[in-house]
RNA sequence: GGGCUUGUAGCUCAGGUGGUUAGAGCGCUACACUGAUAAUGUAGAGGUCCGUGGUUCGAGUCCACGCAGGCCCA
C-alpha cells in the first residue's frame, strides 16, 4: 500500500470504520460532550484557559455540518482495527470450533508430526454413568492442559479416554429395571443380563464423551479404551491369570459387608452410614471350667467359677455364631454382687458377673439392678484361664448345636468406652472378630445365607431372616432374643441408635458374613522372575514408591506409602455378574491348602483368553464352556468352574496392559509418564494399578503420580444436592462457555481442595474479559502487519527490547510451569504479564506510535514486530489453558481453511533477548514514572489537567546515574506526557515525591504550546508547518 | 477414633533457611480519558496472616493445644 493511499479518505481503515459507524459525524464526538475549561490556580503554570481557548477555536467551527474548516485527522490515524468481538459469546461460538477441529482432524494432524518424543498421560477411566459433575470436569481439563502444553512444547502428547464399564452401580441399575418389570435377577440368564448391563455402558460412554468434549479436551475420542471391549477383557483375564500362575492367588473365607437385599457382597466403597435403630443385649456366659493357674503364678479363685461374663452386643443374630469371648489385658475389670433389683429385671440377686470396672455402673442401670457390692478385681490372668459356655448351651431343641467350649482371648480392639469391656466374637459376622480367629484358630460358621436367614438346618431358628428382602429386620434378633431370655441369659437388654452400614444402593442395613473369597498375596514371593525391586507385591510396590515414581504434590507418595504398608491382602473376588470373571478351576474335593487345588495350565489359560478375544467375557458363562476349555486337557467333570467376577479395580488397574502395552498409540515398556486424578485415588486408581502392575510387571505402571483435591461450594464446604451448593459443569458452560470453566482451573491451586460458585466464577470471568481485551488490541494493532515491516531486536527503541526480556524470563517459566504442571503459575505469570507489562505500560506508551507516527516509522515498525512476537508467544502459551479463545485469536488473524493454533508448538526461545541488566535500567524507569504519574493524579484531582498529554512536568533526581539513565530514554514518551525535563539536584518546596522512591522529586507543569489536532500532544511548534494544526510529526505523517 | 491434608485482603493466589510499615492480580470506590469505549489509564480504600498458649530480642513463618473444612479409612 502506498504512504498516500493510507491517509486518503479512500483509506480502508477509514471505510471499515465508517461501515462499522454509519451514524458518525466527523467532529460530533470530540464537541459534543464540550471541553470543560477549567480554572488555573498553580501560580507557575501558564493560563489554562489560553490554551483551552486556542483549542475551542479549533473545534468550534459549526458543529453540525460537515463542512468542516479543518481535516479531520482521526481518519489519518492507524486507530486498532479489528472484527474481533469484545464479548466472547463462548456458549454460542464454541460448539463451532468443537466441529472444526474435528472436521480438520486436529489430533490425528499432531500424531502425524515425526520426530517427536512420546509423552503418555494415561487417562484413569470415569465409570460410565451418569452425567459428569465437576469433579469430572477438572480432572479431565487438568489433564487436558498437561496433554496440550506437553504436546506444544515439543512432544508427541497422545490422549485416549477411556471407561470403567463393569461393576455393581450398572448392574444394579439394570437390577432396577427388572424389578420395575416385575422381574426377579435370579431368573434372567446371565449372558442376557450381562449384555443389558454393556448396552447400559455403551449409552453413557456415549454420553459422557460428548460432555467431556465439549470441554475442549482433545484426545482419540473415536478410540478410546473400555473396560469392556473384549480385548480389554481377554487381557484383564489374561492378568489375573499371571497372579493364578506366579503363586499369589488363593482362596480363603473372609466376613464381608453383605447385602441379604441384593443378595451381593458389597465393596467398601459401596457402604454408606446412617442412623439405624439396634437390639442391644447384655449377655452372661456362664464359667465352665478353669484351667489350672499355679504354673502361671496367678491364683485363680473359685468364686470366679459360679460367676458369669457379660457381653454387649448391637446384633443379637449374631449370638448363635459365638466363637469366642474376647477381652484387654490392659482393661481393669472387676467381679460383683447383684444385691438388689428393679422389678422387671433379668438380674437376681445373689448372682456374681464379671464387668470392666469403668462401664459396671452403666451396665447394671441398663440391667435395672439397684444394689450390687464390688466384691473384688480380676486379672487379666485369671480371665484368661475361664472357659465359657455359649449361652444356647444345652438350650432345648439346640439337639447340641452349641454345646462346645467357648475360649476367653485377649484382644487389642477390644476397649472400655462402651459395652461391658468383654467383646462377643463370632468369626464369621466381624473384621475384629475375623483377625482374632485367624490368630486362635476359631472355627467359621456358616449359618447365615446369601438372602440373610440363617441355614434351614439351624436348630431353633433355622429359615429365619435377619433382614427381609425390602430392607426391614426380619425375625431373627427377637428369636433369638427370647431363646436367650427363656434360657436365662439375658442380663439386660435395649435399643441403640447409632451409625450403622447401609448400602448405597438399596439403602438397606448390611450384615458381614462370611463368605469364600479369592485373594492376591500381598507378602507372598512371586514366581514370575520380576524381581528388580523385589520379590512381594508390597515389597515392589515400596520401591516403586521410594525410587521409580515422582508424586506431585510430593505429600501423596507418604499418603500412597502408608497405605502400602498396612494393606491387607487384596480380595479379588465379588459375587457379582457384571465383570471380568475370575478365570480359575478348582478340583472337586480339593481343599485351598492342597496344592492341586488350583488348576494351573498355560494351556487351558491361553484357550480362555483366546476365546474372550473372540467373543468377550460372556463365553465364561456360556454353558458348557468348562468342557471346551478342558477338552483333551483335563477332565471337566474334576473341576468346579469359578463364576465370582473380579473387583473392578483389578479391571482398571490392568488398564495400562490393553491400552499402553497393546495399542499402536501406546508405548514399548507399557510404562506411563503420567497418571492424573483425584487426591481419593490413593485409595482407588493409584493403588490398584500399583498391586496389579507390580504382580504382572514387577513394578508401577507409571512415573509420575500427579493429584488434585476435590472441588467444595464457596464457602469450603462439601457440594451435595441437599444443600443446594452443587455446580454442574453444564451450566457453567451454557452461562458461560467452557473457556471461563477452564480458566477457573487454572487460576486455582488444584494440589489441594478448590472452591467454585457464583462469585468464584464471576471473577474468572472479569480476568477472562481482560485478557480477552488485551489480545483484541494486539489483534488491532497488528492489522495489515506485513513481514517487511520487521526490525531486528538489535535497532529497537529500550522499550521493545524490555518487552522482548520479558518474553524470555517468560518463556522460560512457561515451559518450567507447564513441564511441572502448574497451570496456575504459568497463567498468574502471563495474566500479570498482560495487565502490568502490556496494558498499562507498553499498549499505553506505544499508542502514540502505533496510531500516530508514519507507517514507515522505525519506532512503530519495531512496535508491531514485537506485537507480532508477543502474539506468537501469547496465544500459544495460553491455547493449552483456554483453547477456544486462542482458537479463535488465531484465526482472526491468520484465517484458514484448515489451520489451527493447535498445531503449532511453543515458539522456540530467543536467548538474545534475556538482558537483566534492561531489565533492572526499567526497573528505576518505572520507579520514578510511578512518580511521575503520581504527581499527575494530584493535578488531575485539582482539575488542572485532565490527560496525561497536558502535562509536561520536570523531574528532579538526587543521582546522575539516575538522571543519565532518564536522559537516556524518551521519558516523556513514557511518561505520555507531551514533554518532560530532567534536572539533577535538590528539587524545590513543594514537589510531588512518594515515600518509596527516594531521591525523585516531580513538578508539574502545563505543557507549553498548541495542542496537535492530530496527535493531541501539545507542542510548542504546532501551527508552523503546512497543516496548521497539527505537530511536526503528524505533519510530515500526512504528507 | 486413625492416616493424610487445608485455613494470608470480597475473590484467586505470592510470601527459601523466623528479621524493617504483609505483597500481586482481579473485584470495589474515586478520578481521568472518550482514538482499546459495556474498553483503557491513574489513584485509593481494604488484612486480629483461623484461634489460644509457648520458644525467641523478634513468628504469617518454629512448637503445642484447639477451632473450622476436605480426602481416605475405622
Amino acid at each position: 500500500m502506498k504512504r498516500a493511499e493510507r491517509f486518503s479518505i479512500a483509506n480502508p481503515h477509514v471505510q471499515a470504520f465508517r461501515a462499522a459507524h454509519p451514524n458518525y459525524q466527523p467532529g460530533a464526538l470530540s464537541s459534543a460532550q464540550g471541553r470543560r475549561i477549567r480554572a488555573v490556580s498553580h501560580p507557575c503554570l501558564p493560563p489554562l484557559a489560553r490554551i483551552r481557548n486556542r483549542l475551542m477555536c479549533a473545534d468550534t467551527p459549526d458543529l453540525t455540518t460537515t463542512d468542516k474548516t479543518e481535516p479531520e485527522y482521526k481518519d489519518t490515524l492507524f486507530l486498532p482495527r479489528t472484527g474481533f468481538p469484545m464479548r466472547a459469546g463462548l456458549p454460542q461460538r464454541e460448539p463451532g470450533w468443537l466441529e472444526r477441529w474435528e472436521r480438520i482432524g486436529v489430533y490425528d494432524r499432531l500424531r502425524e508430526k515425526t520426530g517427536r518424543a512420546p509423552f503418555i498421560l494415561h487417562d484413569g477411566p470415569p465409570y460410565a454413568n451418569g452425567h459428569l459433575h465437576i469433579g469430572h470436569a477438572l480432572n479431565k481439563t487438568i489433564k487436558d492442559m498437561v496433554v496440550r502444553s506437553h504436546q506444544m512444547m515439543g512432544h508427541d502428547a497422545r490422549y485416549v479416554p477411556g471407561w470403567d464399564c463393569h461393576g455393581l452401580p450398572i448392574e444394579w441399575k439394570i437390577e432396577e429395571q427388572y424389578r420395575a418389570k416385575g422381574l426377579d435377577k435370579d431368573a434372567v440368564d446371565t449372558i442376557a443380563f450381562r449384555q443389558e448391563c454393556r448396552r447400559f455402558a455403551e449409552e453413557w460412554v456415549g454420553i459422557q464423551r460428548e460432555e467431556f468434549k465439549r470441554l475442549g479436551v482433545i484426545g482419540a475420542w473415536e478410540n478410546p479404551y473400555l473396560t469392556m471391549a473384549f480385548h480389554a477383557e481377554a487381557v484383564i483375564a489374561d492378568e489375573f491369570m499371571k497372579f493364578l500362575m506366579n503363586g499369589a492367588l488363593y482362596r480363603g473365607s473372609k466376613p464381608v459387608m453383605w447385602s441379604p437385599v441384593e443378595k451381593t457382597a458389597l465393596a467398601e466403597a459401596e457402604v454408606e452410614y446412617h442412623d439405624h435403630t439396634s437390639h442391644t443385649i447384655w449377655v452372661p456366659f456362664a464359667v465352665v471350667s478353669a484351667s489350672d493357674f499355679e504354673n502361671n503364678g496367678a491364683c485363680l479363685g473359685a468364686d470366679l467359677l459360679s460367676a458369669r461374663v457379660v457381653i454387649w452386643t448391637t446384633t443379637p443374630w449374631t449370638i448363635p455364631q459365638n466363637r469366642a469371648v474376647a477381652f484387654s489385658e490392659t482393661i481393669a475389670y472387676a467381679l460383683y454382687c447383684v444385691t438388689e433389683t428393679a422389678e422387671n429385671s433379668a438380674a437376681k440377686p445373689g448372682e456374681t458377673v464379671i464387668l470392666a470396672e469403668k462401664l459396671a455402673d452403666e451396665v447394671f442401670r441398663a440391667a435395672k439392678v439397684t444394689g450390687y457390692d464390688k466384691l473384688r478385681s480380676v486379672s487379666p490372668d485369671e480371665l484368661r484361664a475361664l472357659t465359657l459356655a455359649h449361652p444356647f448351651r444345652g438350650i432345648e431343641g439346640g439337639s447340641g448345636e452349641w454345646d462346645y467350649d467357648v475360649p476367653m482371648l485377649p484382644g487389642e480392639h477390644v476397649t472400655d468406652d462402651a459395652g461391658t469391656g468383654f467383646v462377643h466374637t463370632a468369626p464369621s459376622h466381624g473384621d475384629d472378630d475375623y483377625q482374632l480367629g485367624l490368630k486362635f484358630g476359631l472355627p467359621m460358621t456358616y449359618n447365615v445365607e446369601p438372602d440373610g436367614t440363617y441355614r434351614a438346618d439351624l436348630p431353633l431358628l433355622g429359615g429365619q431372616a435377619i433382614i427381609l428382602p425390602n430392607g426391614k429386620e426380619g425375625p431373627a434378633n427377637v428369636s433369638v432374643i427370647k431363646a436367650l431370655a427363656a434360657t436365662g441369659t439375658l442380663f439386660a437388654k435395649g435399643k441403640v441408635k447409632h451409625s450403622y452400614p447401609h448400602s448405597w444402593r438399596s439403602k438397606a442395613p448390611l450384615i458381614f458374613r462370611n463368605t469364600p473369597q479369592w485373594f492376591a498375596a500381598i507378602d507372598r514371593p512371586l514366581d514370575d522372575g520380576l524381581d528388580a525391586h523385589g520379590a512381594t507385591i508390597r515389597e515392589r510396590a515400596l520401591a516403586s514408591i521410594d525410587e521409580l515414581v515422582k508424586f506431585t504434590p510430593v505429600s501423596g507418595q507418604n499418603r500412597l506409602r502408608s497405605m502400602m504398608q498396612t494393606r491387607p491382602d487384596w480380595v479379588l473376588s465379588r459375587q457379582r455378574a457384571w465383570g471380568v470373571p475370575l478365570t480359575c478351576f478348582v478340583r472337586k474335593g480339593a481343599k485351598p491348602e492342597d496344592v492341586d487345588f488350583l488348576l494351573r495350565d498355560e494351556q487351558v489359560n491361553a484357550r480362555i483368553v483366546r476365546a474372550f478375544e473372540a467373543e468377550g467375557a460372556d463365553v465364561w458363562y456360556r454353558p458348557g464352556f468348562k468342557g471346551e476349555i478342558l477338552a483333551g486337557l483335563h477332565d471337566p467333570e474334576a473341576y468346579e468352574q469359578i463364576f465370582d467376577v473380579l473387583d473392578v479395580w483389578f479391571d482398571s488397574g490392568s488398564t495400562h496392559a490393553f491400552v499402553l502395552r497393546d495399542r499402536a498409540d501406546g508405548v514399548p515398556d507399557g510404562i506411563a509418564d503420567v497418571y492424573l486424578e483425584g487426591t481419593d485415588q490413593h485409595r482407588g486408581w493409584f493403588h490398584s494399578s500399583m498391586l496389579q502392575g507390580c504382580g504382572t510387571m514387577g513394578r508401577a505402571p507409571y512415573r509420575n503420580v500427579v493429584t488434585h483435591g476435590f472441588t467444595l461450594d464457596e464457602k469450603g464446604m462439601k457440594m451435595s444436592k441437599s444443600l443446594g451448593n452443587t455446580v454442574v459443569p453444564a451450566e457453567v458452560i451454557k452461562q458461560y462457555g467452557a473457556d471461563i470453566l477452564r480458566l477457573w482451573v487454572a487460576q486455582a491451586d488444584y494440589s489441594v481442595d478448590q472452591r467454585i460458585g457464583p462469585e468464584i466464577l464471576k471473577g474468572t470471568a472479569d480476568s477472562y474479559r481482560r485478557l480477552r481485551n488485551t489480545l483484541r488490541f494486539l489483534l488491532g494493532s497488528l492489522a495489515d502487519f506485513d513481514e517487511s515491516e520487521r526490525v531486528p531486536a538489535a535497532e529497537m527503541p529500550e522499550l521493545e527490547r524490555f518487552i522482548l526480556h520479558r518474553l524470555a524470563e517468560l518463556d522460560g517459566i512457561v515451559r518450567d510451569g507447564y513441564a511441572r504442571f502448574d497451570f496456575q503459575h504459568v497463567f498468574q505469570q502471563l495474566f500479570q504479564f498482560c495487565t502490568v507489562d502490556l496494558s498499562s505500560l507498553y499498549f499505553d506508551i506505544r499508542k502514540d506510535s502505533l496510531y500516530c507516527d508514519a507507517a514507515t516509522d522505525p519506532r512503530r515498525r519495531a512496535a508491531r514486530t514485537v506485537m507480532d512476537l508477543l502474539f506468537h508467544r501469547l496465544v500459544t502459551w495460553l491455547a493449552p489453558i483456554l483453547p477456544f479463545t486462542m482458537e479463535e485469536v488465531w484465526l482472526d488473524r491468520f484465517p484458514s481453511e484448515n489451520g489451527s493454533v493447535h498445531l503449532e508448538d511453543f515458539p522456540r526461545a530467543e536467548g538474545a533477548w534475556f538482558d537483566p541488566e534492561l531489565a533492572l535500567r526499567w526497573e528505576t524507569i518505572r520507579r520514578v514514572r510511578r512518580v511521575v504519574t503520581g504527581a499527575l493524579e494530584v493535578e488531575r484531582r485539582e482539575k488542572r489537567i485532565g490527560a496525561s498529554l497536558d502535562a509536561a512536568p520536570t523531574v528532579y533526581v538526587a543521582e546522575p546515574e539516575t538522571a543519565a539513565l532518564l536522559a537516556s530514554v524518551p521519558f516523556d514518551e513514557i511518561c505520555i506526557t507531551s514533554g518532560l525535563a530532567v534536572e539533577t539536584g535538590a528539587a524545590p518546596d513543594g514537589a510531588f515525591a512518594l515515600d518509596d522512591t527516594p531521591g525523585v522529586a516531580v513538578v508539574p507543569r502545563l505543557a507549553p504550546g498548541g495542542k496537535c489536532a492530530r496527535c493531541w500532544r501539545i507542542l510548542p511548534d504546532v501551527g508552523t508547518h503546512a497543516h496548521a494544526a497539527t505537530c511536526a510529526r503528524c505533519d510530515e505523517a500526512l504528507g
